[in-house]
DNA sequence: TACTTATATACCTTGACACGTATATGCCAT
DNA sequence: ATGGCATATACGTGTCAAGGTATATAAGTA
């Protein structure tokens, strides 16, 4: 359990996430909140504390959690990498703008599925360079 | 395994759609080049399938896979949530912003935690209208 | 027709993790 | 100190998913 996707993985974490988002909450009002078990919510609260998506100040018996946002970060850094990519698509979709891109054809776009070519070149000028 | 955060968690399919954002794919080179069994990534490549992230065309006897966006839209979707936070906390942290938190001492830098108020209020003025 | 390549699926085993119940720890109040 | 509240942890249990081996399916080729 050590990657950032896995701890977003898990339904009841990413619930902890998003009411926090509004403000820092204790596990009592978490546990309220979310009507999980305590144990549960201290459980999860653990492990995204330590993935470093959470963090907590003592307030007499009580621990106060808040956000922090790095591993938020990383996540977008890992989406990024992608973002190219589908932005690409929701333009081809939307419209039919392929000149714009005269040089990514989107995959998506032109003649869909039946290419159905001579086999050993049906993946010609669609790869970049990787003929491998 | 509904959900594309529980898709995602998964590394050797994180490897498999860095691999497909080049260029589309058969099976038999994700097999190579990830150095995976064959029916390892055809299970992974079904997963991904079901769950909308990558589409195959038939050619011959093998499948090519590419990327659909759809399920990175929603990824980026979630993520958006937390975006406006994290950027605030940015701030937050490079300089000293503290007035605009009169008691969330952002943990790292200013009192820590010794705030110790009279508890019943310690949360008062930092939640937006969520008094449950 | 056989043989080979490419991919999918079935079955099994294993390990991880989420949950619940019970209990420990720590802090407050009286 | 004693009891109560808030949170953390331990332990046992069940589920589920990932990987491996074997096999099925399908399309090429000789």
């Amino acid at each position: 359990m050590e990657s950032v996707f896995e701890i977003i993985a898990e339904p009841n974490r990413r619930a902890i996430l998003s009411l926090l988002v509004s403000s820092q909450q204790s596990v009592g009002e978490i546990e309220r909140q979310l009507r999980m078990t305590q144990p549960t919510v201290s459980k999860h609260l653990r492990v995204l504390r330590e993935a470093g998506f959470v963090e907590s100040t003592v307030d007499a018996q009580r621990r106060l959690y808040r956000l922090k946002p790095e591993p938020f970060e990383e996540l977008d850094a890992w989406l990024a990498r992608f973002r190219r990519f589908w932005s690409e698509h929701v333009d081809a979709l939307e419209r039919h703008l392929d000149r714009m891109h005269p040089l990514a054809p989107t995959t998506a776009t032109p003649t869909k599925k039946k290419t159905r070519r001579n086999r050993r070149d049906a993946n010609r000028g669609h790869n970049k360079g990787e003929t491998k």
